[in-house]
DNA sequence: GAGTGTTATGACACCGGTTACCAAATGACA
DNA sequence: TGTCATTTGGTAACCGGTGTCATAACACTC
């Protein structure tokens, strides 16, 4: 007891109108132990002897007492915040992952800040650095293509600071990385074309800063090559991931002699492009020319035709670095998957060249 | 000083490797004056002489020091976190929604926290009043539809937390309140499809539940009024703001014998419905039927033919709302506009009925 | 010069948790 | 029974700020 020289209760509450929050040394009083049990209680500290633990609990429970986060942070020197640093241009991607992330954290005691960051400022870096250091987040997630750039993971170790990182290569030790296979969707996407009897192929990725566009390519190329297709350098060209970059590169593939019966782009945004590419040169998709995508964003089923497309399970890689996190700082050990395998869409872009 | 008593640094920094973070009381040893001093530069506190004040932002600055939030938060009772509680189903908008509120907040000590919620959820205020006890956030914002359910807002009074709703209609005061103006949209959409010539016109809506589908259904109404034209209830449809709701809603119009010559959507995904339904009718857009979309998704601009819609300003109005909640916690007083214009962006899908 | 009011500053408790350290209780074993 | 190791619980200090209240310093009356 002896800490029961609170303020009487009733005063302060009328004044702020707040409700009277229950708070551990309240606990302690009801359960009859000292606050010090109670924080081990809540801390899963062994040395609690069962029945000591139980009844702890049980008043906890009856009372509706929860920790505040706020008074723990201070003391542990670390927030329950997990910042989520992204570049990423896609809405759709950028949404799918927050809702990732929050599946995790559901009912935990974190929160999800966002960290937008520009990848063309010098000081990026430097921005990400201030938040660490400032608000000390229990950890950072990073999908592509911030997880790429090892200086930003260099400057978290330095400040020891957690992080898991979304990649498309094994950047990282295995506990701190989520690792998609853009490379095999790639290759699917080449297995899918060559089994309808495309042989001219062409392919648009993505800028060479991200290291998607490389696998990608890397994976397309190989699957071609499993059916005797060599993937022709002049028919493969970078563009930058948008749209109008797209019907740029698509004018350019469409306009030659040569011009190939099938195309796959580096993401769905140039895909579209490629529609509006092909509609301008008076071809059809997909009796002239079959397109392929990657991302599977929900345009492409909506666009005439639907559009054939990998899928990435993006929600499915946000939870996965989210639950990888809270195993990093031991807050539950349920190991999962953390390789995820894309998948193609099929719909009514691609058909047997003519 | 009194309060120097420290440890001594270099054991404890060993240690953890971290940096030796400086305090208040850093701060107060080094300018020589009480902690208590500093805390008031730190919040302008008024009764401060001026030379002590510039002293001691002076020694703050030199050692750049910053309050740590979590300490603050935990003596204030009140976090540094700004939650968005939205339900909107669209990532475009959630994203530039998103945007606008880190601009706002942007050097700042707030964090924005995500709150998506399911209104579907019979316990979905359950879920915002958890957090809101919990974190004690110093405000959210709401945008549609969580903003028009007066129970939301009522819950938070309760709780004496602060919030900003955005909404199409006058639900509170001008101080907690941004105001989109969506009647007026669907004016400037009736005025544009009259004005080509156009009298026999459908409008697709969304769900009674959104107050913005009566506000745009009553602004469309007004809009063709100014021209002498009646919408017909035959030709009001209720959908779901959906691409497929759209394709339905459409298909049902388009089948009729005195089939419109023109149809207003609640959404650009609706919108993008109808084009699908054209195309299967066999219908050109805009030469046998002009459509009118919401919202001016990325989308609009990139299917073909480019869609004629309305555009709110979303970034700006949640750099607003931002901006509203620091007022509200009187933290800066720059006032501002909180009512935004929408504007008709006119593309490729409109045209004079044939 | 004493009385009064205002401004500027400091001492101290406190926000709600945690850790360090110590003391007591318990049980095993000689 | 004595000794030691293992559990368990209590106390005080602390995390880094803020609130309350007291008091010093400095006017300004009269």
């Amino acid at each position: 007891m002896s800490e029961n020289k609170k303020r009487e209760p009733e005063k302060a509450d009328i004044q702020t109108g707040a409700t009277p929050r229950i708070t551990i040394n309240d606990i302690a009083r009801l359960a009859e132990v000292s606050k010090k049990t109670v924080s081990r209680v809540l801390n899963n500290h062994p040395l609690v002897k069962e029945e000591t633990r139980k009844r702890v609990k049980a008043i906890m429970e009856a009372n509706g007492y929860e920790p505040d986060p706020q008074a723990r942070a201070l003391a542990f020197r670390r927030s329950f915040l997990i910042g989520l640093a992204y570049d990423n241009p896609s809405p759709q991607y950028v949404v799918n992952m927050q809702r990732g992330i929050l599946d995790a954290l559901e009912g935990s005691d974190y929160q999800l800040v966002l960290q937008p960051v520009d990848r063309q400022d010098p000081d990026y870096i430097g921005k990400i650095q201030r938040f660490v250091e400032r608000h000390r987040p229990t950890g950072l997630i990073m999908p592509p293509s911030v997880s790429e750039d090892d200086a930003v993971a260099d400057m978290l170790r330095r400040h020891h600071c957690e992080f898991v990182r979304i990649a498309s290569v094994d950047l990282d030790e295995p506990g701190r990385l989520v690792r998609t296979h853009d490379a095999e969707g790639a290759a699917q996407a080449a297995r899918h074309l060559a089994g309808l009897g495309h042989k001219r192929i062409a392919h648009i990725h993505g800028p060479r800063s991200f290291r998607s566009s490389h696998e990608r390519l890397f994976g397309f190329r190989s699957g071609l090559a499993e059916f005797g297709i060599d993937l022709s350098p002049a028919l493969t060209i970078e563009a930058g991931y948008t749209f109008d970059s797209g019907v740029r590169a698509a004018d350019n593939i469409l306009s030659r002699p040569d011009r190939p019966t099938a195309i796959f782009t580096g993401n769905d945004e140039m895909a579209i492009g490629v529609y509006t590419s092909a509609r301008n040169a008076g071809l059809s998709v997909p009796n002239d020319l079959s397109i392929v995508g990657f991302d599977d964003t929900p345009m492409a089923a909506r666009i005439t035709p639907p559009l054939t497309t990998v899928r990435l399970p993006i929600r499915e890689m946000g939870q996965e670095a989210a639950r990888g996190l809270l195993r990093l700082v031991g807050e539950n050990g349920n190991r999962k998957n953390n390789s995820f395998q894309p998948e193609i869409i099929v719909r009514q872009s691609t058909a047997k060249p003519a």
